[in-house]
DNA sequence: GTCTATATTCTGATAGAC
DNA sequence: GTCTATCAGAATATAGAC
């Protein structure tokens, strides 16, 4: 009794999984549709232009955020390590929307650009928060940021999320 | 008695530029002749494609990097606050050589991903020999990739800069 | 809701004048 | 070395059949 998913959620899945995977060039609306199994045509009656497509991206993204900084808040070992964490790309949707919405704020799109700060904003405040401790804080989120960068940028290195662990520890944590 | 910049090499800083400011997809061959003040065919004469002007910049960018491993040797605030100060985007022609080969790396393209990769082995050699401690050598390089993915994505929060500052006080440096 | 066909504009690249 | 003119193919978008 597994739900279909959706024409429309699996054009966006689509889209989402050429951004990440080849960039902005390769995310065309025929290669989205043809990933999708569907038509251009078909893509475009369910989003009129490309921005409604991204537009409609960033929405999904905001809802996975909401209910990742809920577990994060609630995460047994504890919000710093449950960042870190989940910042190195696990392949979950989440990640994959969080990395696709990156692709497109670097085009200067300002939509894209807000929906990220304000995601990270959320994680910074979880982080300070729990830590009061505003350097901290900051210093792991850029770890993060670094883990998803480097995964991002097609060279991983899997000692890097150890180390930031590590570090996590030297500093009391 | 200032020397000319050459159009090849304005073309190449206008190529980096776009990229940086605007993403692959504005960095189009026309778009790059006309901020360099040049023709389409005129950089076509330079660079006879546009996998041509990728390589070139990654060669720069190379020459750049050799460079700057050289200043971060013998900085005199030490590696590791060289390394955080400069991944703080200062507008650089190395900065922006760096970010654009980022872009372009994450379109899949392999000379720029493993060009990247190259750069920063370097940096992390000097870190670990100058700290010889490779988890805080990565971490530093995690804050620094942190550094820059935010200035990248259009949200810089200076506020971060110190924070890393800070941790590294107090994780004994 | 989805498809095919088509219009329009953009992009990379060639040829050849100056 | 640099430009203009031009072409083939790709990208976004529209119209209308099913």
């Amino acid at each position: 009794m597994t739900a279909e998913r959706s024409t429309r959620d699996r054009l966006l899945d689509s889209f989402e999984t050429l951004l990440v995977s080849d960039g902005s060039r390769a995310a065309t609306l025929e290669a989205v549709a043809a990933h999708a199994g569907a038509s251009k045509g078909g893509l475009l009656y369910h989003f009129h232009t490309k921005d409604e497509l991204i537009g409609a991206m960033l929405d999904r993204l905001r809802d996975h955020a909401a209910a990742d900084v809920e577990r994060m808040r609630v995460a047994p070992e504890g919000p710093a390590a449950y960042y870190l964490n989940t910042s190195v790309d696990s392949g979950s949707d989440f990640d994959r929307a969080l990395i696709a919405t990156a692709r497109i704020a670097q085009e200067n799109v300002d939509a894209a650009s807000e929906t990220l700060d304000a995601v990270r904003a959320d994680w910074l405040a979880v982080l300070f928060e729990h830590l009061n401790d505003r350097p901290l804080a900051q210093a792991i989120q850029l770890m993060g940021d670094g883990l998803y960068f480097n995964d991002t940028t097609g060279n991983q290195d899997p000692q890097a999320l150890t180390s930031a662990h590590e570090i996590l520890k030297r500093l009391g944590l």
